[in-house]
DNA sequence: CAGCCGTCTTGACGGTTGTCCAAATTATTG
DNA sequence: CAATAATTTGGACAACCGTCAAGACGGCTG
């Protein structure tokens, strides 16, 4: 029936379609980003609705308007989050001319990220701890470690290229090891301890050629 | 004043309240360990008093009795899962006679840890997570990590005199490897992904050499 | 201008939460 | 055995939760 449209009203109707979409999809991003704010604050299990709502600019009826549910808003924040993530270190492996600069440059990067977004991460390290729980997020969470994967093995590959070497241990060992040092840092930079980043820092330097 | 008492008299009554307070601190750990079956279930997120008694032999007026607080009975919970967890496996590492049998014996237990505690360990997951949130939760778990990073520091040091080399990072790094594994297998292992624990062996199995 | 549609606000709903308490029950003491 | 203390019960409470729906608002179209 709709195909047998003319082509012309066809296309307006489809290009309308798709431009009320792209306005519906950017406002659940912005829902979604005012949302992290809160979440980023009080961790999942602390966090409402209503108190995201009240810590933004909008009323908590519009988050069921843009949102069948709450772990619908929850899954679009982690996909969202994900975007920003994962390229944070894509600078400076590409333009690193040697294994100090790379090193240096990852290791400033790292140091900036725990103390400037330490809430974002916490979440993060929530959300996947309720990825063991609840289904609903398994698959996006799932997916996000893989990327991260990438990510660090990206670092690891470059930085055995500038050196000419190979890494020596699987992409899955990698990221295990740099997340877990990375959430003990964060654990206790949390908790005011002063030593956490230069200790990360330094494990991180004493690693890197060790493992490449 | 009450110092002055005949000792007699007051060793009893010192004795009667030292009684009192073993009992007392014993319903707590049986009320503890009740809710850890639910808290294993649900999460931290969802888990409520309620649901805990009605998990459990108990009514909910009883864990206000034992505890001041849901916190109070949640770190309860932690302290007591650590008691059990950190001496899994001692026995291994004290009978193993050579490398190999002391790796057999590891693997063994790893993979028997995941596959019929799973739940036990995401909750520990998902509490050192909250612990990011709520600085009441900080001092138990970052007291619970040193002791698993000790508990993973016997058993490289052991594989290492094994071998006649010590080993070749530090035990935070070698923490964070083996916690990030299983972490990860973790998850996988709950998303129903049947390779996650033979892929968790095969790592660490490949692994434990380069180490040390 | 009238009518429609997408967007948003507001208040209400049933259910659940942590907490508290008065009364009932059990154990312990004199 | 009586009486005093410790323990347990189950209901009441206010606050909060996610969800929903009726209607208001504003721009766009016919």
């Amino acid at each position: 029936m709709a195909r047998q449209a003319t082509g012309a009203a066809q296309r307006v109707a489809v290009a309308a379609e798709t431009l009320r979409d792209e306005k519906f999809n950017a406002r659940r991003i912005e829902l979604a980003e005012a949302a992290l704010e809160t979440l980023g604050e009080l961790g999942f299990a602390r966090t409402s609705l209503r108190e995201i709502a009240q810590n933004s600019a909008f009323t908590h009826g519009v988050f069921h308007y843009y949102f069948s549910d709450k772990l619908d808003l929850i899954c679009c924040c982690v996909r969202h989050y994900k975007a920003k993530c994962v390229t944070r270190y894509d600078e400076v492996v590409t333009t690193a001319r040697s294994r100090d600069e790379l090193t240096e440059g990852f290791l400033a990067k790292l140091a900036a990220t725990l103390e400037t977004e330490a809430r974002m991460h916490r979440l993060w390290y929530d959300l996947r701890s309720q990825a063991m729980f609840e289904p609903a997020f398994r698959k996006d969470v799932l997916e996000i470690d893989k990327s991260l994967e990438a990510m660090i093995w990206r670092i690891a590959t470059r930085y055995a290229e500038l050196g000419n070497k190979r890494p020596a241990s699987s992409p899955a060992a990698l990221y295990a090891l740099f997340d877990g040092l990375f959430q003990s840092a964060l654990l206790r930079y949390l908790a005011d301890d002063k030593k956490a980043v230069p200790d990360l820092l330094d494990e991180v330097r004493r690693l890197l050629p060790t493992i490449c």
